[in-house]
DNA sequence: GTTGAGCGTT
């Protein structure tokens, strides 16, 4: 590795029409060389370009041979300027031993989409073209990939289900036995995989639904996640089914809460999405259970000891079994969540309820 | 019209 220059290699470019794109300027600059990220500017209030951009390049001597040779280059009609970028922006990249004191924080890709604003004339400005800064240009095929690479074809499709069981049913099952270590151990797994492969990771959990829905039930267990955010993955039905007899590989099979539409989904049309805010305040709702909280999991750190368990006798004799092979804080925490009295579930938001719902209709058989 | 943010710290 040749030592890291502080120089620039980063042109700052104004002058830019408002309806060119990232895209349309790192084709320009590649004339250059080869371009590593290219940011326009927008104003976030309004949505439009404020007619500059930043174009990073990988290497100082392309950046400055873009400034040469680059310099009011017409783009749409209007005359391009192009200089050395000076400023750069806070602790972001490789400034080694330069300004900037704080040393570079885990930060991702540099996000910039700024959501739809003005219809800029023919083909808006947004869309992104950035991509993660990396040092090298990007190589021949032969280039091995600088990513985590995992065989996902080493991984089941899964396991026949027992018969008379259903899918979520056997996930919760499953999922209890894995102890509080492993499940943080298949997090940070599934972490990793995220930030260093997205694409593959979401291969992964398209293709292995089950998972999906396993990971998902996990950190709802681990408290990662507040059940509210169901409601934003989507609408969970109010009387959740436990569907399908078998194992999920298949489209139909898809447990409830990974969506199940073809169509890829994103966030829930806009107009009333915020209007529900997460209630996570829950005046009235119970507190969470003990023994999950993300500070206290898998540490060295056992339970508090409670009062010995004295619901157990009320719940049929079949649930009874189930919990008994469960770790006991996890006992607990069901027994709480199986022993609330109607009211006290009404008193909660839909999705808590739902979620509650699926629970006690694994673990008793009935809903209610 | 001209130099870059901010849901957050292993």
């Amino acid at each position: 590795m040749p030592p890291p220059t502080s120089a620039s290699k980063t042109i700052f470019v104004a002058n830019i029409p408002y309806d060119v794109s990232e895209e349309q300027l790192a084709n320009t600059f590649s004339e250059a060389g080869p371009v590593n990220n290219v940011e326009i500017k927008f104003d976030p209030q309004t949505g439009r370009s404020k007619g500059y951009a930043f174009v990073q390049f990988y290497d100082e001597a392309t950046a400055l041979s873009a400034v040469r040779n680059l310099q009011e280059v017409p783009v749409n009609g209007r005359n391009l300027r192009v200089e050395l970028s000076t400023d750069e922006p806070g602790p972001r990249r490789g400034g080694r031993g330069s300004r900037g004191g704080i040393p570079g924080h885990p930060g991702g890709p540099v996000g910039n989409a700024p959501s739809g604003g003005g219809g800029g004339g023919g083909g808006g400005p947004q869309g992104g073209y950035g991509r993660p800064a990396e040092d090298t240009p990007p190589r021949g095929y032969d280039a091995p990939p600088q990513v985590n690479r995992v065989d996902l074809s080493a991984l089941p499709d899964g396991a026949p289900l027992p018969h008379g069981a259903n899918a979520t049913d056997s996930i919760s099952k499953t999922l209890a036995t894995v102890t509080p270590g492993q499940m943080q151990d298949v997090m940070a797994s599934m972490k990793s995989l995220i930030t260093t492969n997205p694409e593959q990771a979401r291969q992964l959990l398209t293709s292995k639904p089950q998972l999906a829905y396993a990971l998902f039930q996990a950190m709802l267990l681990m408290n990662i996640v507040d059940p509210s955010v169901l409601q934003r993955i989507q609408p969970l039905p109010a009387t959740a089914p436990p569907p399908s007899n078998y194992p999920p590989p298949a489209q139909n099979a898809y447990p409830s809460y990974p969506p199940a539409s073809s169509a890829p989904s994103y966030p829930p049309p806009g107009g009333a999405g915020y209007g529900a805010p997460p209630q996570q305040g829950g005046y009235n709702a119970p507190p969470p259970p003990a023994g999950y909280g993300t500070t206290s999991y898998g540490a060295a750190t056992p339970a508090p000891p409670q009062p010995p368990v004295s619901g157990m006798a009320a719940l049929p004799p079949s649930a009874q079994q189930a919990l008994a092979t469960l770790p006991e804080d996890q006992q607990q925490m069901l027994l709480q969540v199986l022993q609330l009295t109607p009211d006290q579930i009404n008193a909660l938001d839909a999705t808590q309820k739902a979620s509650i719902m699926q629970l006690r209709q694994q673990f008793l058989g009935t809903a209610a």
